[in-house]
DNA sequence: TGTACATCAGTGAACGCGCGTTCACTGATGTAC
DNA sequence: TGTACATCAGTGAACGCGCGTTCACTGATGTAC
């Protein structure tokens, strides 16, 4: 498993050869046979292990935000922290959410989905805690994932103090999508 | 390069072979050779189409959006059309951002890049326009860049009528983001 | 405590296959005279 | 108009290689008596 994440972080899951994942885990091919009827079996024990990581992720987040100081920067810091140290789950999440077999593909947004779903939760939690009811909740979650992901997985590639640039940037987009599902409805938008 | 196109859009261009491709095409594949020193360089010709295809996307935009009417959704539609018919463009853009080569990843990104710049571009005419000025204007192209890329991903693969609703719902984000980027200060976020 | 047996992770050789790349070649098309 | 030659996209055979999968096997560890 440990072989098999590694490579598939650094070249992609579907073109990690059996071979690969066997030498990686120092046995020989047909040993493989032993652990796991194919790769697609693997797979998918890999997808649950990236689902395990998200809901621990925002275990984690909550823990942090108790207390004084703004809970987007300090969630924010959590996930950055977390896809830091574990960039090689965050790197086949991402990189397999297109491309790939189907089957894995299928679990692999199943996974997504159920973490919007919780930031969904965590939003609706926090806003009634502040006497600021959001609207289309829902909405501002799948928003804030799409954003949290796709520069989480540009942060991944940068050195230190770029990434750290960029953790600004992304504070500042979620308070945005945050302020744009708080603020009362204007006349008119663009 | 259609051939090259079709097949990297089913499966990802970084699995596709030299002689897929060539046989897809109709030569053999020494016959590859006369075209293209090798698949990195195919490639690369890939990324420059996809980046053409972004520019056009958006001066289709821009022309459906004068006369009367929102903006967004008008941008939103013109969007969802253009992936909807450029399918395989979009996915392989979409795709191969992580994994695959570093060359055709660093280029990919470059294309992005310049996409989100010409958004925020059209975003600070637009705000000039209508009187509504935007705070950090470019942080607001690359969260609505980041939403509409990772939900137009998802709509491909979906039947025609979830197509509209996430379609309705990628409207809903984007003037999220931008009610955002255009309110004043709040006393304090969450 | 000692012996017989079952379990099972891992071995190593073999298979047929698709891969990228090379090579000398063919044959159609365009150009010069 | 007719002939000689250059260009060049595509051919087809061959190569060595890594792939997934199979098979009978080995040898360490745990269990029953």
């Amino acid at each position: 498993m440990e072989a098999a994440l590694r490579l598939s972080a650094e070249q992609g899951f579907s073109s990690v050869s059996l071979r690969e994942v066997a030498k990686g885990a120092g046995i020989t091919p047909a040993g493989f046979y032993r652990h796991f009827h194919d790769m697609d079996e693997l797979g998918l024990i890999l997808v649950d292990e990236i689902g395990l990581g998200l809901r621990q992720l925002l275990r984690e987040a909550r823990r942090t935000i108790t207390g004084e100081g703004s809970a987007v920067k300090k969630s924010v810091h959590a996930f950055i922290d977390y896809i830091t140290e574990n960039a090689h789950l965050f790197r086949v999440l991402q990189g397999e959410r297109m491309g790939s077999s189907p089957a894995f593909r299928k679990a692999l947004f199943a996974e997504i989905d159920r973490f919007v779903e919780e930031v969904t939760e965590d939003l609706e939690r926090g806003a009634k805690l502040l006497n600021q009811p959001l609207r289309d909740t829902a909405l501002a979650a799948e928003a804030i994932v799409a954003v949290a992901f796709t520069l989480g997985a540009e942060a991944l590639d940068l050195p230190k103090h770029k990434r750290e640039q960029l953790t600004e940037r992304l504070i500042k987009e979620v308070k945005m999508i945050l302020r744009g599902a708080l603020a009362p409805p204007r006349k008119k938008m663009k």
